[in-house]
DNA sequence: TTGTAAGCGTTATCAC
DNA sequence: GTGATAACGCTTACAA
């Protein structure tokens, strides 16, 4: 691993030559700059990354934490933000902060430490002012949800109003009962969608009932036992709004097996070749991420100017087969 | 950010105190321990990573390269590496090579230059000698893709074994014309598998007929493409043998409107509850990834001691409805 | 145009 | 047990 000094030697000039060469300033005589040129060359010089970051105080990375990397909904997210940032001639770190809220801090600011010109989150927990006091020193951006505790940019997409039409359309198809499954009220994204889902009930004339509410589903194990205090009730749901990809996911079993009518929020792959094919609300991934790291890379070049921090995205119902058919009638 | 000469200063000893208190050093007296640490306390100390590691010359941080990201297959490597990572406080740096070979190596060696503590590479180039200079320097491990032109670790999955015993099964149905589909016959798992598939076929005495090999296979309109010659044929494929979950996935549409009997490389998320349900070639990505991260670790703390260098994880056959039918009579 | 000096924050070395 | 000094490789400020 040659150094600048290394070069300089070689090339009888000193380092800051070398430096001024390798970062292409004009201010050096074209002859000293070939000497200096072949030297790199010989001794096929590498900058060293490590140097010039503690020098720079600031590491060329954006860091992404979002729950689960292995989810498609995410791994989309972070793909964006990895293609932007390479373009950027940045590179990316990503964390999982897993399903315990209590270790995001501890995670988060880990990552923080390593200076990164920025962080993109899709946080876990209902209480991010242990960020406060990164604020002035990291662009931070959150993605997919809403920050609490603390002001930072977001890009979400429209939760409420993406449920609201999901269960508009269930009602439009004649079902009365209709059942919202999802993860965790305390998430906000999910309690958009409960307020959407209800809003729309409300508009309806349906009286929401909160015995068809039914939380806790993770996955296929924690969505049936879920769904089985709604299958016991006597006048239970006729249709289901599940909250999110993975709880939809989850589900397919015992739509498969109950066949119940379902509208979820977030599509998810193969999601138009089961059957029936899954109705759901169709969100954008890759955009929320194109749209962080833009933010991140925009604050970065431009600190002093003003941003709009909250950006809404707007989502669309994909309708599919497992909508199609009508309620029975009560 | 308080430095540790801001606490040396004002606990009255020298940084280098500070720095033996931080780090647990015994070599220091309890009273003057007590006062660096309170100093340290009042000034909320942060180590600046950044010195740290350029001072150690060897960044905590573990690089990842896969092809893509958002696969959920590459996702769940990258998941399981970043949680063994985390555990010994290292962060997973992840890059998304792309589908193009050619820029595989400026951007593994744009990742290298940053210092990595290793790297974990399921390459998409047929040439990693690239690597060659870095071996020494960095401790390198293939998962999924076997490495061509560097001697390095690997991880990968029994891709010949997979391919032999799916397509003996189809046989084992009744089925004598088995198409292939797949990505590119240059990636050594997908060449792997269509030696796999072609040894099946000849210990069971059907003559391989190139015909019935369809590659190209990358999403719906290029598998759709792929399979196009296959539908052409005068005697065409009863079953089709489909070489990675990728491919599988885009089969789907076909497989549901033209009722072949598939078997595919690769569980992929709803497979069993497509109807019908796939059968498949059980891969463990995650047990990929965990290996491909503990031998990074063990590199790194056991310089000198020597490897298995090639580990194939055996594949066990999942058999769904896909394959429960037998083959019409021909 | 080129070079010198100094420093980023941490830690290894070697005195005391 | 503690501290002064130097060093990691690069770049900014300033001098020549």
């Amino acid at each position: 691993m040659a150094t600048m000094r290394d070069v300089a030697a070689l090339a009888g000039v000193s380092a800051k030559t070398v430096s001024r060469v390798f970062n292409d300033d004009p201010h050096v005589r074209p002859e000293t700059k070939e000497r200096v040129d072949s030297a790199l060359r010989e001794l096929s010089y590498v900058p060293n990354t490590l140097a010039t970051t503690f020098r720079s105080g600031r590491a060329p990375v954006i860091g992404v934490a979002v729950p689960d990397i292995a989810d498609p909904f995410f791994g989309a997210i972070a793909k964006a933000i990895e293609t932007l940032a390479a373009q950027h001639d940045m590179s990316v770190v990503i964390t999982s902060l897993g399903d315990d809220g209590t270790r995001e801090p501890r995670i988060v600011q880990s990552l923080l430490r390593q200076a990164l010109s920025g962080l993109i989150i899709a946080p876990l927990s209902h209480d991010q002012s242990y960020l406060g006091s990164w604020t002035d020193r990291t662009p931070l951006v959150f993605v997919d949800r809403q920050p609490t505790g603390v002001l930072a940019d977001s890009f979400t997409e429209d939760d409420h109003a993406g449920a609201h039409q999901a269960t508009t359309h269930l009602v439009g198809h004649g079902h009365v009962r209709i059942g919202f499954v999802g993860d965790d009220a305390s998430i906000p994204t999910t309690s958009g969608r409960l307020a959407g889902y209800r809003a729309a009930l409300d508009e309806a004339g349906i009286e929401a009932d909160d015995d068809l509410v039914a939380l806790g589903a993770f996955d296929r194990a924690s969505a049936a036992a879920a769904c089985t205090a709604l299958a016991g009730l006597a006048d239970g749901p006729t249709a289901l709004f599940s909250s999110n990809a993975r709880a939809t996911m989850s589900l397919v079993p015992l739509i498969r097996t109950g066949g119940l009518t379902v509208a979820g929020f977030g599509d998810f792959p193969m999601a138009d070749m089961l059957t029936p094919a899954i109705t759901v609300v169709d969100q954008d991934p890759a955009a929320l991420g194109t749209l962080a790291a833009q933010r991140v890379l925009d604050r970065l070049a431009h600190p002093q100017r003003r941003y709009r921090r909250r950006t809404v995205l707007p989502v669309r119902l994909v309708e599919r087969e497992s909508c199609r058919s009508r309620a029975p009638r009560g």
